[in-house]
DNA sequence: TTCAGGATGTACT
DNA sequence: GTACATCCTGAAC
């Protein structure tokens, strides 16, 4: 199976946050195959970031992760109830990572509406389905992604992303014309002058 | 359609 | 004890 390399993760975190807009996150789950295409990504960089969990290179338990070779999950627990998925960039031993925010359902969609919510897709509401996967802590629960998932390898079997659906065997859509928005990140307001950093990037549909 | 408020547990001071 | 890279509900408009 064709998937991006340590390779493609090891670069420039905010370049590595826009490239993987529109590529998809495959994600195995006791033999079934989740597939979504990413929608939307933040760059957390902890030698200049201070809204980077390891930001100064503070390393803790929780933050070792993000220590590790390009081409890790770092997966943390938030607000009490909520997992992020993050793709660990850069060389091993620079902290940084892009947070996954927002993903569109490709395949599987019928077991990730029973994860996130306990019943089918064709159950949900109108306001459930428009807002099926647009956060880090919704794709986390649709995905069943959890602290077991935090340091799992990109190059594995288990979660890997992909640049064509034709890597995994799938059908290509049409092309869309799409374009890269950027602004400031969401949630990180106390991080002093990185709060405006515009390292949050999202596709947009053209008109 | 937007908005405020509460739920909840871990990491770190 | 405090803060937190969030989400849902219910009420007002």
């Amino acid at each position: 199976m064709a998937r991006l390399s340590r390779q493609f993760y090891a670069g420039d975190t905010v370049e590595t946050a826009q490239n993987l807009l529109g590529k998809y996150l495959v994600r195995r789950l006791e033999g079934e195959t989740l597939v979504c295409r990413i929608t939307e990504t933040e760059a957390y960089i902890g030698r200049c970031d201070k809204a980077c969990h390891a930001y100064n290179y503070r390393k803790t338990d929780r933050t070792a992760t993000l220590f590790m070779e390009p081409g890790h999950a770092y997966v943390y627990f938030i607000y009490g109830m909520h997992h992020c998925l993050n793709f660990v960039t850069e060389p091993e031993g620079e902290p940084a990572a892009v947070l996954i925010r927002g993903l569109e359902a490709v395949a599987g969609r019928e077991t990730m509406s029973c994860l996130r919510y306990g019943k089918p897709f064709s159950e949900l509401t109108a306001y459930q389905r428009k807002n099926f996967l647009n956060g880090p802590g919704k794709l986390c629960k649709a995905l069943a992604l959890t602290r077991a998932d935090d340091r799992t390898d990109l190059t594995g079997d288990a979660l890997f992303v992909c640049d064509s659906l034709a890597d995994i065997g799938l059908p290509c859509p049409a092309p869309v014309r799409e374009t890269i928005c950027s602004g400031p990140r969401i949630g990180v307001d106390y991080a002093e002058e990185a709060r405006d950093f515009p390292w949050r990037f999202w596709l947009k549909k053209e008109a």
